[in-house]
DNA sequence: CAACGCGTTGCAACGACTCGCAATAGCCAT
DNA sequence: ATGGCTATTGCGAGTCGTTGCAACGCGTTG
C-alpha cells in the first residue's frame, strides 16, 4: 500500500524474524508445509505466554483438520530454530513465548496463582551467580520458581 | 529386642519424621490406611530423587492391588503434612524427595542430561536475590535450572 | 510436466497425571 | 461387638504430551 516503497531497490522490509522462515527451512532440507504455516500465522499474534493447548486450539480455527501431534512436533522444530522457547509452569504443563522477547524465567506465587516475569536484572543475579559458583550456562527461559509473593505471606 | 529399653520410663526412641504419622493424621480427622502404610514404607527406604511412577511401582511390588490414583493423593497429603516435596523435571514430569533433607532446587543440564542439586550458599543468592528486590519467598525445593553445565559449554 | 526421494503428517497407542463418583472401610460412640 | 459417619479408595473418563509407523506430499530433477 505505502507508494513510497514501490521505488526502492533495497528496501529493509523492517523483517520480522519469522519472514525467512521458508528459507531457513529450505536450507536445511526442511519443508514449508500448510500445517507450520497456519501455526506461524497463529503465533504472529500472541503476546506473553501461551500454553500449547492454547496453541493448538487456535490453530484449530484457522484449520479444523489440526492435529495435536503435528503442532507440537513444529513447536519443536521452530524452538530449535530459536523462534520460540517453553518453559513449565507450576503444574509442569507447557507454556511458550514467542521471540524475540527479552528472555526471562518465571515467579508463581502458590498463594494468589499469580504469574511475573523475573527482570532482567533480577534474572542477572542467577544467572550471574550459578555461572561464577559452577561454571553453569542457565537457561532462564525454561525457568519457573514458585513460592510467595510479598503479598502472600504468612 | 534391646532390653536396656524395657525399663525406661520416657525413653525418646530417636524419632523419625515417620513415627508419628498415625497420630498426625488422626489429630487432623484423616485416616491410617493400608494404602498409606505402604507407601511410607516405600519412602522410608528412598533416598535423594524419585519419580512418582517410580514411586507407583514400588508400592505395587509390595501391594499388587496398588491404583495409581490412590498415590498421588496420597502423595499430596504428605506433601501437605510436609513429608515430601515435589518438584518437576526438565520434562515436566513429576520428581519427589524425601524430607527432611537440606531444602534444595536442582540444576539440568541439557547438553548431558545430568541433573545436579543446587547447593546451599548458590540457593541462598537466589533466594536472597528474590526477597530483596520483590518480597518474593522462594520455594527452592520446587525449582529446577536448566542449561549447560561446564563441560558442554558450546 | 511426470517421476522420485525423503521429510512430514495423521493416527493409534501409550505414559503421566487429574477428577468425579459410587462403593468401601477407618474410626469413634454406643 | 455393632452401627453410623465420613474419609478414602478404586475406577472410568479425560487432558496433556510423546512416539512408532505407514501413507502422503513438498520440492527437486530431468
Ligand atoms: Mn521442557
Ligand atoms: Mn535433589
Ligand atoms: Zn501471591
Ligand atoms: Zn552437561
Amino acid at each position: 500500500m505505502p507508494p513510497e516503497q514501490k521505488a526502492g531497490a533495497t528496501v529493509r522490509p523492517a523483517v520480522s524474524p519469522w519472514d525467512d522462515i521458508a528459507e531457513r527451512l529450505h536450507a536445511n532440507g526442511l519443508r514449508w508445509t500448510p500445517q507450520r504455516r497456519t501455526l506461524i500465522e497463529v503465533l504472529k499474534e500472541q503476546q506473553g505466554h501461551v500454553t500449547a493447548s492454547e496453541l493448538i486450539a487456535s490453530c484449530k480455527e484457522r484449520d479444523r483438520t489440526t492435529t495435536p501431534s503435528t503442532v507440537y512436533r513444529a513447536l519443536d522444530l521452530l524452538e530449535e530454530l530459536g523462534l520460540v522457547r517453553h518453559g513449565h509452569g507450576h503444574d509442569g504443563r507447557e507454556e511458550y513465548h514467542v521471540l524475540p522477547d527479552q528472555v526471562h524465567g518465571h515467579l508463581y506465587c502458590v498463594g494468589c496463582g499469580t504469574t511475573w516475569e523475573i527482570r532482567p536484572e533480577t534474572g542477572a543475579v542467577i544467572v550471574d551467580a550459578l555461572a561464577a559458583q559452577l561454571g553453569f550456562d542457565v537457561d532462564l527461559s525454561h525457568v519457573t520458581i514458585s513460592g510467595r509473593c510479598a503479598g502472600c505471606h504468612d
